[in-house]
DNA sequence: CGGTTTTGACCTGCGC
DNA sequence: GCGCAGGTCAAAACCG
């Protein structure tokens, strides 16, 4: 949630003015990202000497490049404001002595500005030769040997009182922005309690499918007694990739089930084998399986079918050089095996930040493109989540869920991938498949796709995630921020080539992307990391409202039902380094068999 | 020393 | 029933 927030704030465009105009103060760093170079400019111009706020000042230094409010006499001089600025006052300054007193004013203000950070925005260079420049100008050695015949005191008091009128506008400025400030951290705040009202409710909703679901599951499995109701349950947990961390909705949507699973080791197990029990999904160590004998077998093969319908994968490539790419969870890994068709072996991973968390991975190297890797998700977490995992929690769940509630209310899910694709990745079809061949339902978001590649690569750490929305809008979130924006995990462990967004349907791309993350540039959260990245793009993707809408629609049209896309999610990655492709094929067993391709 | 990784063995389901 | 393939286990090795 959080770092969905910082996304969609930033792309708010009001947040955005806010931001460059006001807060920042690191505007060079800010701007940079993103596609906004030209907006940076006018707002350092603004910053300056533009804007409304800056309005004096302007006028003192008769800035060409910006708009500002008083036509500046030099209409000549627009292109470079540094050499405009000091040309100007220099000349001033030459040509009439009796204009000290505005180049007083000037240097006045400009220490003002200063001590407000605000030239802290403008290119160092400037900054610097500005300074240099004026106070030299105006230094009162100077200034006397100038001044000396001239000395009045009528000039010292028309300098005084405008500075004083100075001074009062500066303050009047920075209680204006103070105030502004104070207007967008309310709106940020109403924005952040209605993203998380509207999650609640999308969860509320999914929730009452679900139950209405195993209710009819549970009568149809010729009333079994309360054995089967968990039984029937437990398909559900593991419908959930959910991002279990934050809660309240996690428990929401798991309840009873999660109750169940409390205790680790033991029954919960059971539950979940009976759901994976059906065959070769992961799930439950074989022992378990034992354990969960005979007594609700029969209803285990009753509801097996059904439970692996219901559980689903989700799969997620990315380009990544890493041997696994980080998440925000730790993971253990329990099992690596070449894998029939693929030179490179798979690997398996357990997630190991809860004692009994039942989610797992699996990692390979893409046949194909080696450079891809391929990350499949499966389960949800029992544990509260730390943010850097959040993001890909939640992207996961949300597909997973989408998925889900496809394929269980109705065969439509999956008879129509294309359309819980476009659900899932309004953008772009193609980012996300859902496979309904068996044993499981999967969805796979490629993250590697980047029609419009606004990537930016970093070159050893790389991450792709494509997300469907506009590249350029990306771009707009900056450099300098998608860094942030990256949780460290990812960042460190997993190389992931680039953040892409991915329209590839040109006309839609703007729906798919949330707004957030085109518009504007994304405050970091303060954890960043990869998984951030993904819970950003997830966080856009979910926390769109147009994603949303298109989510609600798909959602409605298939199922009725409702998919509760959580806005946080975040992979992070684990400490583990498993190296998938590593040619140290040292895996086990079939590894003779495997022809390879 | 505890946690993680490696890796051969084992289990299970599926297809023939 | 057999072989294959996917998935998991668990002892040994490794590592910090």
């Amino acid at each position: 949630m959080d770092k969905g927030w910082g996304l969609t704030l930033d792309s708010d465009p009001i947040t955005n003015y806010f931001f460059t105009n006001n807060k920042n103060k690191n505007s060079s760093v800010a701007a940079a990202a993103g596609g906004g170079s030209r907006f940076r400019m006018v707002n350092n111009n603004n910053n300056i000497g533009g804007g409304d706020s800056s309005s004096s000042v302007v006028r003192m230094f008769q800035f060409g490049g910006g708009p500002p409010p008083s036509p500046p006499s030099d209409d000549n001089r627009v292109v470079v404001d540094e050499v405009d600025f000091f040309s100007d006052n220099k000349k001033r300054a030459v040509d009439n002595r009796d204009d000290s007193n505005t180049q007083q004013l000037v240097c006045v203000s400009v220490k003002k500005e200063n001590s407000n950070e605000e030239v802290g925005r403008l290119r160092t260079g400037f900054d610097v030769n500005t300074g240099l420049h004026l106070l030299t100008a105006n230094t009162g050695s100077d200034q006397s040997t100038v001044d000396d015949g001239v000395s009045s005191d009528m000039e010292d008091k028309r300098a005084k009182s405008e500075l004083a009128q100075l001074q009062g506008e500066l303050q009047h400025m920075n209680t204006e922005n103070q105030r502004l400030r104070d207007m967008l951290s309310q709106v940020t705040s109403n924005y952040n309690a209605l993203q998380m009202h509207l999650v609640a409710l999308m969860q509320q909703q999914q929730q009452q499918n679900q139950k209405a679901e195993s209710t009819q599951e549970h009568e149809t499995v010729e009333g079994k007694a309360d054995d089967k109701k968990h039984e029937v349950m437990v398909p559900r947990q593991f419908m959930d990739l959910g991002p279990s961390g934050t809660a309240e909705t996690d428990e929401a949507l798991s309840n009873s089930s999660s109750e169940d699973r409390t205790l680790s080791g033991t029954p919960p197990n059971n539950i979940e084998v009976a759901s994976k029990s059906n065959g070769k999904g992961w799930g439950g160590p074989n022992k378990v399986q034992k354990l969960n004998s005979s007594s609700s077998k029969t209803t285990i093969d009753q509801s097996s079918t059904e439970a692996t319908m219901r559980k689903a994968r989700v799969s997620v490539r990315a380009r990544s050089e890493a041997p696994m790419i980080t998440d925000g969870c730790q993971w253990r890994k329990y099992g690596q095996k070449m894998a029939k068709g693929n030179p490179c072996p798979r690997a398996y991973y357990r997630c190991t930040m809860a004692v009994g968390c039942p989610v797992r991975k699996q990692v390979q190297r893409c046949a194909e493109d080696r450079t891809i890797l391929i990350t499949t998700y499966e389960g949800n977490h029992n544990h509260p989540l730390p943010p850097a995992a959040m993001a890909m929690a939640s992207t996961t769940t949300a597909a997973a869920n989408m998925l889900l509630s496809g394929s269980m209310s109705s065969a439509d899910g999956i008879m129509n991938p294309n359309l819980l694709a476009r659900a899932i990745l309004p953008c772009s079809s193609s980012m996300a498949t859902i496979s309904a061949s068996a044993p499981f339902p999967t969805v796979t978001l490629d993250l590697t796709h980047s029609p419009n590649p606004l990537q930016f690569h970093r070159p050893p750490t790389q991450f792709q995630v494509p997300f469907p929305g506009q590249p350029q809008n990306f771009g707009s979130v900056s450099a300098p921020q998608l860094p942030q924006v990256f949780s460290q995990g990812l960042y460190n462990q997993s190389k992931f080539s680039g953040l892409q967004l991915s329209q590839e349907l040109g006309s839609n791309s703007h729906q798919t992307l949330p707004p957030s993350l085109p518009q504007g540039p994304q405050q970091p959260p303060q954890s960043s990391s990869l998984a951030d990245t993904v819970s950003a793009a997830t966080a856009a993707i979910t926390a769109d409202p147009n994603f949303t809408a298109a989510l609600a629609a798909a959602i409605t049209s298939i199922i009725g039902g409702g998919a509760h896309p959580y806005s946080n999610s975040n992979t992070s990655n684990s400490n583990s380094n498993p190296n998938p492709n590593n040619n140290n094929t040292s895996n086990s067993n079939k590894i003779g068999s495997f022809s390879g391709n």
